[in-house]
DNA sequence: CCAGTAAACGCATATATCTGCCTATTGACA
DNA sequence: TGTCAATAGGCAGATATATGCGTTTACTGG
């Protein structure tokens, strides 16, 4: 689909309004299943089918920095028995991404402009 | 399909003898989604389609003492990055009834039948 | 021997995450 | 503007276990 590095796509976009008003409710963290349930149910991206779409949007948010993850303690998803869960929060970039409806570039090349277009890597 | 208490069926037998194989080779404990593999390739119960089956039976030996199960510790599920196993070993009636091809009544009215079919529980 | 019923089976789905493979879409560039 | 290529989406399946529900099978009792 060569993506347009600036914008967040419509599933991208649910899930950080998603997990936004979670933590306004009161829960800090999410994770991807409840996610999907969420967004099927909301009809927020029209329907995703499997799962495989969301856990690389997820990948893709991860990526971008506008959320962080982290693995549930093991000792805790045995005590519920149930599968681990992978716990994400939206980091202060995501959510200003969402406010925006855009990323704002990780490496600002925009203002500071460092030897301008040499590699950084 | 009202079961004759003392037979097993075939898929029973299948599980156990995978198990026993299993067991000779070195591997003293299994579970389920490796026995349901090792079935269905071996063609030992004319293919399980879902895995309900399996663990319906796996649920069954254990009731009839012929198995005996525990959870596989969380850490080391974690450490191998995928769900938690429930491990099973087949006990010493479990390896009879294979060997006998039929359930050793585990409550034996046989013998010493005391108070003669007096309710035991 | 036949009817009634208990129990096993098959299929679907829940819980959770992830990858492969093919198709569809779209931004970028000529 | 039209083509190319990068990438997102869709479907399926792997890893594990478990339950619900309708159908089929087979045992048991009359």
């Amino acid at each position: 689909m060569r993506r347009k590095p600036s914008e967040l796509l419509p599933i991208e976009l649910s899930i950080l309004a998603s997990a936004v008003e979670l933590a306004r409710i009161g829960t800090s963290e999410f994770y991807g299943y409840a996610i999907a349930k969420e967004i099927r149910d909301g009809q927020g991206a029209k329907q995703l089918t499997g799962h495989g779409t969301l856990y690389r949007a997820l990948d893709r948010l991860a990526k971008l920095g506008l959320v962080e993850s982290r693995w549930e303690e093991p000792e805790l998803a045995a005590r519920d028995d149930r599968p681990r869960r992978r716990l994400y929060r939206v980091t202060a970039l995501g959510e200003r991404a969402l406010a925006d409806g855009r990323v704002p570039d990780a490496a600002p090349a925009a203002t500071t402009k460092l030897g301008h277009g040499l590699a950084t890597s």
